[in-house]
RNA sequence: GGAGAGGUGACCGAGUGGCCGAAGGUGCAUGAUUGGAAAUCAUGUGUACGGGCAACCGUACCGAGGGUUCGAAUCCCUCCCUCUCCGCCA
């Protein structure tokens, strides 16, 4: 979320900015500089009745053991004033309410050095790392390899939930489990990030702190609560599937105030993500690319407001760490103001290359989110053991997506029969240096 | 799921209608004392919003929301959360 006076206050060049997302993000503004004018005139307004009333029943205090009958006409007179004064609160509390359903529906403002564009097609490739395996046979697509070595299953996994579910077998399912653990590692013992094992199912409240709610409740999945019928705040407590550990882990300290010394904090956690992403179908139909449920594994950073953009940097060049390792070919996009994410301020995506698709495809993105889900969150910091709180910067990114990792190791790893060499990283968890179909 | 207890400032904890932004203690900060430290003493020590160049002033906040009242941390209602015991359970 902006914060709304700076917003009032430098509205020209918050609209300039926006307007760098999309015309409508730059337009909704325009609601918010009426009302933010209106909410100062208000307070002012609201709080010197308030102290009015204030001082009088002070007064009366003092009265009540005096003239009965002065007592009773000054509580007539305060009941009337009192009676205002709550009008007054009721309509500031009116106001307030809108300004923050707006302003939580207005997304972040883009880095000076985020490329102009409208589109995925804008972004700009900063680089590419390895070589582009080369084959001299035709490279197969992922789905088709992985059925053929017996360890991909997409009809059981319909019959068990419908379109857009996997089952891995055997070596499938390990290789999954030795790619999230080689990652976690990775980040874990060489990058310093503490490894944590958290609620799957989270309160609307943190979606709301990253950013989740309230514009993109299509895109989960909510849970339904048992509750006594008749019970028309049945929605009031529902728990989401988690789509992202990105909300676990940066909700992990909302509302707190951490001293300076304990910056920066880093976190990781290998979770399922879920999600529902209603009007993606016709995307990626086959294989396991796009799916309701993938594993991933998420990398985020709470750190001070200064050198956050290096702290991006740094994020980014963890997840790169991971297809180092694995010896995959990847290039890294800074993606255009068009292409930015709600709560981004600035993103790298990282895509590696499938060459049975064809094509790079994301298998990372990472993010600086600025003091914008810190806001929300109310994450802050002392700069100084004594200064006022600030609100922290967060940074998150997936160190990697499990999934379509496996699917780069399956498609750049594969051979002319099918089967396929295991990354040297991971031979010894997997106890075999090929996988092959049979 | 059943029964009970409770949510007050960084922490502990008092407070049952006005003099309570909130006693007392701990912690922390500054100063005094000391060769230095401990102990002791003094002072200070929340957040947000509004006004002001500033010192500062005002308003709100005692789990959340609503109600009663001239006035609520205090009384009433609803909800959330925590703890204890029992049941069930990986």
């Amino acid at each position: 979320m902006l914060d709304a006076r700076l917003v009032s206050d430098r509205l020209p060049d918050f609209r300039t900015a926006l307007t760098r997302r999309s015309a409508a993000a730059g337009a909704s503004l325009d609601r918010v500089a009426v009302l933010s004018e209106q909410r100062r005139a208000l307070i002012q307004r609201t709080e010197a009745r308030q102290a009015e009333r204030n001082a009088a029943n002070q007064a009366m205090a003092k009265l009540a053991k005096g003239d009965p009958a002065e007592f009773a006409a000054k509580r007539e007179e305060l009941k009337r004033l009192s009676e205002e004064v709550k009008a007054l609160e009721v309509e500031l509390a009116a106001l307030l309410a809108e300004m923050d359903q707006l302003l939580l529906t207005v997304p972040n403002v883009p880095d000076a050095s985020v490329p102009d564009g409208a589109s995925e097609a804008d972004n700009v490739v900063v680089r590419t790392v390895g070589e582009r395996p080369a084959f001299d046979f035709e490279p197969k697509e992922h789905w088709a390899l992985g059925q053929e070595l017996g360890i991909l299953d997409f009809e059981r996994a319909a019959k068990l939930s419908g379109a857009r579910f996997s089952v891995l077998s055997g070596a499938g399912a390990r290789l999954e489990r030795a790619l999230a653990s080689y990652m976690l590692d990775l980040q874990t013992l060489q990058h310093g990030y503490t490894e944590v094992s958290g609620p799957l199912l989270v309160k609307a409240e943190a979606l709301l702190g990253t950013g989740q709610l309230p514009k993109f409740e299509e895109d989960l999945f909510r849970t339904q609560r048992r509750v006594a019928e008749e019970d028309n705040q049945a929605d009031q407590g529902a728990l989401y599937l988690l789509p992202t550990a990105e909300v676990s882990l940066t909700n992990l300290h909302a509302g707190e105030v951490l001293e300076a010394s304990e910056l920066p904090l880093a976190y990781t956690a290998y979770t399922p993500c879920f999600r529902s992403e209603a009007g993606s179908y016709g995307k990626d139909i086959r294989g396991l690319i796009r799916q309701h449920q993938f594993g991933k594994v998420e990398l985020v950073r709470v750190v001070s407001p200064e050198g956050s953009l290096e702290q991006l940097e740094l994020l980014t060049s963890h997840a790169e760490a991971v297809l180092k390792g694995l010896g995959l070919h990847y290039r890294v996009s800074a993606l255009c103001a068009g292409d930015l994410g709600f709560a981004a301020v600035k993103t790298y995506d990282i895509e590696v290359w499938l060459p049975g698709q064809g094509a790079y495809r994301e298998i990372s993105s990472c993010s600086l989110c600025g003091d914008f889900q810190a806001r929300r969150a109310k994450i802050r910091f002392r700069s100084a053991p004594k200064a006022k709180p600030e609100l922290v910067h967060t940074l998150n990114g997936s160190g990697l997506a499990v999934g379509r990792t496996l699917v780069a190791v399956l498609e750049q790893y594969q051979q002319a029969d099918g089967s396929v060499r295991v990354p040297e990283v991971l031979q010894e968890r997997l106890g075999t240096d090929v996988l092959r179909p049979g």
